[in-house]
DNA sequence: GACGACCATGTGATCGATAACAACCAGGAG
DNA sequence: CTCCTGGTTGTTATCGATCACATGGTCGTC
């Protein structure tokens, strides 16, 4: 029978892998001939397949050692369609946000035997969000990732090559059939409003972030339900960009009007501009004006003063938007999108308080 | 002769890819069959061969174009043994820093016509790294870029698969065998000392980053040759973590010191830390004491004050590191590593000046 | 003792591209 | 007119895995 033969009969074929030629790494035929098997039995090792003898899974196990084999990965993936990789497209991938959010995905990813393809874009235009999509099926990813912080990614998504799973992470999550993983920002913004006003505070003012950014939109709701919950007054907002620049120039301003004794800014670097103008025209934080934050950055512990503010869950978020992905490309019914609710995923934000936020100074 | 007949004869084969069955994309075989080709035809057009006659070419890209082709690269790779994908292996990657590097490596490569796969790694020991290789080599990456801020990354980068090209971005580029790219933070720390000394300081303080880091070293050495080279004493140094933390406890032992009144820290961060250190402590920047940073993250010029630093190119780096790489893929022997010198990139950082350094106060 | 079920394994086709080689055609040299 | 050369195209093997199916044993059963 089969098995007892020495591995170098078999017709005798002239060696073609022998010593000479380029040095091709080893493949299965080569541990399956030193194990005395097929190819296919080698196969049948490697995917744990039932209906292998002990003994010859072990002569096979010992044989790949020996040779150091590994599997083409890629000739894999041609045969089954399944690449193992997933594809992420991210948007402004420098910022801290958008950064944890690819290390817990990428993080995520890995547990579950999958390797990140990335592909930044640098505007939300749908142009380039399709041509990144295009390129990561190209490259056969099995699913797809986005972090999407505007409408127009989303929007885009929706019009990936068919058959390919895809999960937004991050924005609004505005239903257009992509299942979504986002923060809470209104609660976010409700727990932050919440805790100004609980210490005293007449009304809070808020420094938003961009207009078009659901994220941003969603803070300011949050904020205003708040307020108008309490019966405080709403006080104007004025979109700005999410940096320090923005929180400076507004600061400024509202540095200026003495009533002001409340600000809850859209995020830690437009607070960070924010307590710098405050700083600077001489109000003091927390006496004079409190100040929260959105984020909690690495080193908002060790703003002037220590920055109150909320914090997301990169990691978590991460995580979810895989566990989201894979529910959905084992056809899961339960993340299949489409109008049902498990495919919107929310995570809560936490408040953490430090020292940029007491009562109101006494009049 | 085969140019003339029309696309449906060819002995009538059963239709396969008809209307029926699961939804298969069009391969290269659909392709020519509507083109009246070969399939090898197809080909030679998409790889813009020569010796393919005008007319057939543009039949065959009108085929493809109502066919709505898209070639599987998963089988290119397969037959070339090229997967036109990069591997990063990435290690603190939500730093300011390493994101921004991998953000400038991604978009290089991709104008190179290369995908980007990344896998983290959490710890900077031997195995993990050797494991991502591992990874990567098996995804079948054609090269690999490691952001190395420390020895034990380049060491193992030295141990890759044989014929897998890479190249080490960060660090201080130690002289193993793998070609390096990265900032001359030597330089960069003289920029600042000697800013530092030509504003009338007696001697410069220097809160450095972890030992165990070249780039922290290498600055060190940078800041000691500066003050030796001025005849300066060389205050101690308390090797730190890259985080404010650090320099807020550091701070508060410099600032209790009045013969202190210049301090260079080996990041913004740190550099936030030894701000806010200051500030609690009541000593003034730049009044009583000059702080500068390196990095020049996004914000730094809204510390308060605006923070003096060193700036990092990272897009810079990452434009350089590709274009190595490629170059040693190429095989073009002035990238070849091993001992010559082309395969050691240097970029001179720059240092920005703002509001944080002045002259010593007067006695 | 013949039959079928089931375990263990081998054989050949297949995934979708590229590579190597052969075939056909036209035109110029001898 | 024949031969050779080189542009254009087709045919077949190949990359390295998986999948579908066939095959040859072992065992229990009637």
């Amino acid at each position: 029978m089969t098995v007892e033969r020495p591995a170098t009969d078999e017709g005798a074929p002239p060696d073609p892998g022998g010593t000479a030629g380029p040095p091709r790494g080893t493949i299965m035929r080569d541990v399956a001939k030193l194990a005395g098997v097929s190819h296919q039995t080698v196969s049948r090792v490697l995917n744990g397949h039932p209906h292998v003898r002990p003994e010859t899974r072990l002569r096979v196990l010992e044989a790949m050692r020996s040779l150091n084999y590994r599997r083409n990965l890629t000739a894999r993936t041609l045969a089954t369609r399944r690449s193992h990789t997933l594809g992420i497209i991210g948007f402004e991938t420098t910022l801290f946000g958008p950064a944890s959010l690819l290390y817990g995905i990428e993080h995520a990813a890995r547990e579950a035997g999958y390797l990140v393809s990335v592909v930044t874009v640098r505007e939300l235009d749908r142009r380039p969000v399709l041509a990144a999509m295009d390129r990561l099926a190209q490259h056969a990813v099995d699913g797809i990732i986005a972090i999407a912080p505007k409408a127009a990614i989303t929007t885009a998504l929706a019009q990936a090559p068919p058959g390919l799973c895809r999960v937004a992470v991050g924005g609004a999550g505005e239903a257009d059939g992509t299942p979504a993983v986002r923060i809470d920002n209104a609660l976010g913004a409700r727990l932050a409003t919440r805790h100004l006003l609980d210490l005293g505070h007449a009304t809070v003012h808020h420094v938003a972030g961009p207009a078009d950014w659901p994220e941003a939109a969603e803070r300011v709701r949050g904020w205003r339900a708040t307020l108008d919950d309490a019966g405080a007054p709403v006080p104007p907002v004025d979109p700005r960009w999410w940096n320090a620049k923005s929180g400076y120039e507004r600061g400024r301003l509202l540095a200026c009007d003495p009533a002001v004794t409340a600000i809850f800014c859209a995020n830690d670097r437009i607070a960070l501009g924010v307590l710098r103008a405050l700083h600077e025209t001489g109000r003091s934080v927390p006496a004079d004006v409190s100040v929260v934050g959105f984020d909690d950055m690495p080193d908002s512990g060790y703003f002037v003063p220590p920055l109150t503010t909320v914090r997301q869950d990169f990691t978590e978020l991460g995580r979810r938007s895989i566990a989201l992905l894979l529910g959905q490309m084992r056809g899961d019914p339960a993340h299949a999108g489409g109008g049902d609710r498990a495919d919107r995923v929310v995570v809560a934000p936490e408040l953490v308080v430090r020292g940029s936020t007491a009562g109101p100074p006494p009049r």
